[in-house]
DNA sequence: GATGAATGAGCGTTCATTCAT
DNA sequence: GATGAATGAACGCTCATTCAT
């Protein structure tokens, strides 16, 4: 179990120093001095620089995956799920900072390998987007003529776009439950002011 | 007159380079290579790579500005005016695969430096969007409790996240058109059914 | 123990490599290879090439400083200690042509930094000529109407210039010996005939 | 005619920046700029950079020859002429203090060709030190048993290193004519107290 | 398993030199 | 002759990775 140790506590400082420095500027060096290891041991449990970026998310994004899960519930309606994901997306962000950064950064910058993968472990997490999409088209809550992976890709785009100004913009001042509101009711009723 | 295209030239040719590899993973060499000039040339327009990067936004974004003022006239409403700049932009990544991906993966990538100017040249045509919003609230078309700033990063955020689709999934095969239509609904009259 | 090792056997090859070379025309992989370790190497024990450029005055001048010091004793006349330095001197540029050339050609070259230096460490030799001086007019053996500062440069151009000697020109055949006499006796008496 | 004065502006930047800078980074586009002329002009008259550099010293030490045999004279003794090529070379020193870096910095700094060019152009310098001992040394006025040549490089040795102390130290404040004295007097008469 | 000294391939950048105008 | 844009070889330095201890 001990090596497991070693294991998470290089994954824990790889996550702070990419979102500290990007993957490009983040040394072996750095990841070793904050993690407290020798930059050898390492490469005891990563075979690369690269390796230590795909494993940040499988264990980040794992635990966001499980977290969110858990608050979803069965129970509720998609409407309320969306809500739910909405802001726990939101919260996570601004809490982690270093996930939302790597997120928000390393996802686009890696391209092809990055993109791999992305069709893998980081789109599970958005495929829960859309599944709730089609759950509230399914029992008539949600419009029928939206595409789910669409709003899906729209709705991640927009906390994506959001959870960065938090971490780059010092005039970022609004709460995770203000925008949250504003988001999820723009997404739901849209900018229109309704017709009555 | 010769100069101007030889900076052209390179722009285009790193704009190229960049999409296809990454900043980081892009070589002077190859830029060179692409704009059939010798490396050394490279720095007779440049001051350094990093100055490549922010010139190649300087000009593309420049001309996706200028175009889409162009478009948007004066005697559109607000209403109007979103779907021409959503269209737009869908268009135009749609069409410069380079930009796109500069765009969706530079962007984020180099974070300090790019973050201020991300303040200057960029969030002018971020700007463009908060201003329609603002048009839009101010003649009574759109919600006076969503905040522009707000609305505005859901836009490009959603926006910018289905462009990479494109050029990423083999599978995202919509025309602009359709994510176009899709969009613009979405965000103008939500995803709840509207009650009669 | 062993890393003091590489150290020495850098500073070591750097000053044959710089003596052969001049400081400019010497690569760092011409040292690297002198020293039989990787370049890479060289970089985990000096900042930068110029700074192995200074550790080489340092130590090499740190070694001439400590050897004369034993030398010069504390019980000898000024007069013999100025002939003691004078001859230790020639000795050692004769049998170390490295620092001979190292002093003579890089001590002038880059100017700037080396002069802050100049003040420091290689000073402190250059002033242990200066204090004999200085000795001498106390006791009265030396005329106090020369300035020992003017006298510290006379004696050590002369020095300089001379050392160059052997290891340029081919046709200086004179020996350590015959030099040093010839230096003490025109600086002690001059070149003036005695008026009897 | 022209072209000589475009080849004399030339050597005077070249020797301006030269002295500024050092010959490895002095830049052929400085020299081209002091010289107010293009890049590729300075070709037209010289080979290569360090064609300029040799050029440099053809030029200043000439007109440094020429001014010293004629104000040695014919008739003044070889103690008057020692005093005069001393006094000179001070001054000359000091009022160009371009020529006197050149000099000092330049002459040890490119190694192997300036060595071959030394015995030529410069050394014709240095052997009227030569030639001054020697004819002291026929006349009587200077000791039989001091090698002239070795005197030579102690006369040079000493002013050179004088030189250097008025463009480096800030604390050199001695006037030419206090330091002629200083060396004029301690090598002819030396520094031990005479016997009476 | 853990270390960290050593490696060396690789790249951004400079600048002497050339040559078309 | 004069220009200065263009060239491309060359080098200092970095850092992911290895391996002897």
């Amino acid at each position: 179990m001990k090596s497991t140790d070693k294991h998470r506590k290089i994954i824990r400082a790889a996550t702070k120093v990419f979102a500290r420095k990007g993957f490009y500027n983040a040394r072996i060096s750095d990841i070793a001095k904050e993690a407290k290891v020798a930059d050898g041991t390492i490469y005891l449990y990563f075979n690369n620089k690269f390796d230590i970026l795909l494993s940040v998310f499988e264990q980040e994004i794992g635990k966001l995956i499980e977290h969110v899960n858990l608050l979803l519930g069965k129970k509720n309606s998609a409407r309320t799920k969306l809500e739910i994901f909405i802001t726990n997306h939101l919260e996570e962000m601004k809490k982690n900072r270093y996930l939302a950064e790597v997120i928000h950064i390393e996802l686009r910058q890696t391209t092809k390998i990055i993109r791999e993968y992305r069709k893998n472990a980081f789109n599970e997490y958005l495929m829960i987007i859309a599944a709730i999409i089609e759950e509230g088209q399914a029992d008539g809550t949600f419009r029928q003529d939206i595409l789910p992976d669409i709003a899906q890709q729209v709705v991640f785009g927009a906390l994506d776009e959001i959870s960065i100004c938090w971490h780059t913009d010092s005039d970022c001042t609004y709460t995770p439950a203000e925008v949250s509101y504003q988001i999820t009711s723009l997404l739901q009723t849209g900018l229109l002011v309704q017709a009555t």
